[in-house]
DNA sequence: CAGTATCCTTCCCGATACTG
DNA sequence: CAGTATCGGGAAGGATACTG
């Protein structure tokens, strides 16, 4: 039995999705692309209610898909410095322009929920 | 119960990806947009692996959005077909903008992680 | 500080069966 | 045809505690 995988063969856009639309990963991108190199807590603390283990995650992901740098400083304390990558970069007009469809789309689809729930 | 309020407040973005980038919501919305007006079951068969019941799930959430309309028409057997709006087409330029950067840097992204796994 | 380790819960999703 | 109902499994995510 072989599993299905058409559908995203069918979908130019599914494999960004996976890597870019992960749980948590638009948070963080954004918050390095703003704010520039960061460390471990000053991400944690920017991302209210994201787990240690969970930023690690996402962020190793990152690292792994070439997004982000990780930078290690051997001192007492230790230091850890994550920053966005020219790869990672490239995404900015990405998000401009899906900031841009909020900014123009959002109030009609708050509008059509209201009206759906509503009952049409 | 509250899901994430603050990252979502931080990163403009993150409205948008719950809407528009939940599971099967791309493939859906690009087969609507690619083959135009459907029924369900061509859908279903349009997206393989996906059942009736997540498939229902969807269609649902894009309708309540306001990006997919549905057409009920009262025949024996019944008829339903499902098109994109308006609202749902004006996503368009971001998904091509999406395809584009996919064409440019996913090389780049395999490429990392080909880096990354052997150890480098 | 920068994570790991462990446990636990929830939610999504797939499979299957059934209805108007 | 176009769904709905029900059940169950598995992975993501959260809470908490601990280490170099």
């Amino acid at each position: 039995m072989q599993k299905s995988v058409d559908p995203e063969l069918a979908c130019p856009v599914a494999p960004v999705v996976d890597i870019v639309f992960s749980r948590w990963t638009t948070p963080i991108l954004w918050a390095l692309h703003e704010f520039g190199r960061q460390r471990f807590v000053e991400l944690e603390r920017r991302l209210a209610g994201i787990t240690p283990k969970v930023l690690t995650q996402r962020l190793r992901q990152l690292e792994r898909d070439g997004l982000v740098s990780r930078t290690y400083h051997a001192e007492v304390p230790p230091r850890v410095e994550y920053e966005i990558t020219d790869l990672g970069a490239s995404l900015g007009p990405l998000f401009a322009h899906l900031s841009n469809w909020a900014d123009a789309h959002l109030g009609e689809v708050e509008q059509a929920r209201h009206s759906y729930d509503v009952g049409r």
